[in-house]
DNA sequence: GGTTGTCAAGAGCACTGCTCTCAATACCGC
DNA sequence: GCGGTATTGAGAGCAGTGCTCTTGACAACC
């Protein structure tokens, strides 16, 4: 929560970035118990001891709450990956996705609503700006991080050759990482995103209820799977 | 809809089921438009030129209706998996799973509310019913019910060893199947499962979106890759 | 034919997002 | 220091929500 804004010169200004990151705090406390479609912006500014009519000063409206609730989990989610990537050392390519792996289920287990928020269904009539898009590949790049890191060690299995469209379809994508990777190990990578997103968000979902015991167990292991067809080790 | 209740015999009864069927199929007109948070059952109500307090004759709560609503989509789903297996001939096993595969998508984008409302997050403060795990699964069977032919057929590629942890983890996934797996091919079912839900819903959320272009043609290869792994030909 | 149960309707409660007005007050140029 | 301006909080109000309760009408059964 590093406000990059100039630094408040009048005392008003203070208070209203204060008030602000307490409005935010406050929204937050209720998402965790309410969830996104049950935040009420009455509710909020009550907790705070002011009207509501009050906190339209702040937000012009309940769907800009939640935008910054949605920026503040992205970046707290990029934080927990890039974090456990960092303690590992930058050579155990499979350590690294294993650890940015379990850090990112570890830290949508402990805020559910919040990873709800921000890679489950979009709220009814919620369209998500386009200050959310920055953040939110954050853990991605991390994920493709390793994959580079890894080919750039050279250790890496011959890279297949995809179809021409399918390669064509990942144009932006290439244009937007910051070094090259061939069509295969892109693709396992997007795959591998979506076994780790999609894993997280149906077990959230209670999809695995009634199928899988220990999911702790089970998450490890499919994950070290997918690593391993990514050629990592 | 073929509603397996005895037949009605009073003309009360009649207009009761009949009713009770208008009110769910607006109720789905409103939930294409305005989502599953968004349904509101008063303007159900006005649709239908009554009053709210009568609708609550047939649905004592708004999540009744809502689960109403989910069974049917569950149904949806499942019929059109199924049917799409269906005209495939039996033993052409990867031809079969993307067709399922298709089909589970194409259904997907036709009705993106309702796949969130069965495979999204859970709308605040309701808790699927037991009534919701039956029409649930039908999807996923019809996945295992292709490996299960596959494996059958004596094609398959030698099943390698699973961790013993992760094999008693799948216990009741195991009890529920109706035939026996290999514990290296249930491990691949259900990542193939995790990896077509879970792409269909990042790409309905639009997590897909300045990433890759012709979501279409890579996502026919995204399944034929894992189609592949899962040892299908 | 009378009793019983079901039904639609309406009023009402507590809540929501949001807008508008109004008074108080902090800021800034002079 | 002072006056004009802009920002702020408070309150009332609108239109909407889910849901409950009561009331009167009607069909179904004995």
């Amino acid at each position: 929560m590093t406000t990059a804004s100039p630094a408040p010169r009048t005392a008003r200004e203070r208070a209203r970035v204060e008030l602000t990151r307490e409005i935010v705090e406050t929204a937050r406390t209720h998402l965790v118990t309410a969830g996104a479609a049950g935040l009420s912006l009455r509710a909020v500014a009550r907790d705070l001891g002011m009207v509501s009519s009050a906190v339209y000063r702040y937000f012009p409206s309940r769907d800009d709450l939640l935008t910054a609730l949605i920026i503040d989990a992205y970046d707290a989610v990029g934080d927990a990956a890039e974090t456990a990537d960092r303690v590992i050392r930058r050579d155990r390519f499979l350590d690294r996705w294993m650890a940015v792996s379990h850090a990112t289920r570890d830290w949508a287990i402990a805020h559910p609503q919040e990873w709800a928020l921000i890679y489950g269904s979009p709220v009814p009539g919620y369209a998500a700006p386009e200050d959310t898009i920055g953040p939110g590949t954050r853990v991605s790049l991390t994920l493709t991080q390793i994959l580079g890191d890894a080919l750039a060690a050279g250790g890496h299995s011959t890279p297949t050759t995809v179809p021409r469209a399918v390669s064509r379809s990942m144009r932006t994508l290439k244009e937007f990482l910051p070094y090259a990777l061939p069509d295969s190990l892109l693709v396992g990578g997007v795959m591998a995103r979506t076994q780790l997103f999609g894993h997280i968000s149906l077990e959230l979902d209670g999809q695995f209820t009634n199928t899988i015991s220990d999911l702790d167990v089970f998450f490890d292991h499919v994950m070290r799977v997918t690593g391993r067809e990514l050629g990592l080790s």
